[in-house]
DNA sequence: TCAATACATCGATGGCTATCGAAATGAGGC
DNA sequence: GCCTCATTTCGATAGCCATCGATGTATTGA
């Protein structure tokens, strides 16, 4: 995937018209979200005790193998909807709030 | 693709615990609006000056062939994002903003 | 009835991506 | 310096999807 870091670029799509190269944004903004597997990552991680979990401990419930969870984790990284922290042998990812925002907002209505 | 009615299917994606249905048919959702050729569509249609606009009037803007918008428009009317009504040789297309608010609402935060 | 226009469908193709096993990287602990 | 464990990266594969040309269908007007 074209890991590109989502950012507020445009008025709303209801609202405004949207170039070319704005639209392209948006549509690699939402594939990120286009992935059950990365949908249930971010609702994990948002609704875990201190809202942030262990790669670790993720594998489990996604039923996917460990690389392909990893490969996940590093395009929402690299979206900037998570963040990543190592602590000793273990990553630790966070969700970034603000910029599950910034894709809500694209869909405001006028 | 895909085209699956989008319908409000469950809390939003950080404040409650996604199941695995409920991520696809989000994921399947976000699939439709991952596209920068529909993404332009539904501006354009939305700002349109009656809310309204003839196939015919949207191949020129897309630089695509006309099969292909047809396509994305069949995809778009498939999801209920847009509605479309034959009036003599002609297709017109209005957006349904009820759908772009339930993906949006998906994206809430706590 | 015939030609022209608008749009949808079909079939094929090229590119992208989710997935996995295997190998590499990197951090702790002994 | 080794060994182990967590994680990433690599290579390969299978399936999906955007795209287009060609064709089919329907409507209008001459």
């Amino acid at each position: 995937m074209d890991v590109k870091l989502i950012q507020a670029c445009c008025e709303p799509v209801l609202t405004g018209s949207l170039g070319i190269p704005e639209a392209e944004d948006l549509a690699d903004a939402f594939k990120v979200l286009a992935d059950p597997v990365r949908l249930r990552l971010l609702s994990l991680i948002a609704n875990a005790p201190e809202g942030e979990m262990c790669a670790c401990d993720l594998v489990g419930p996604l039923e996917r193998s460990q690389p392909t969870v990893s490969h996940h984790l590093s395009i929402l990284a690299g979206a900037g909807l998570l963040t990543r922290e190592q602590r000793g042998k273990w990553a630790w990812f966070r969700v970034v709030p603000e910029r599950v925002t910034v894709l809500r907002d694209a869909l405001d209505l006028g």
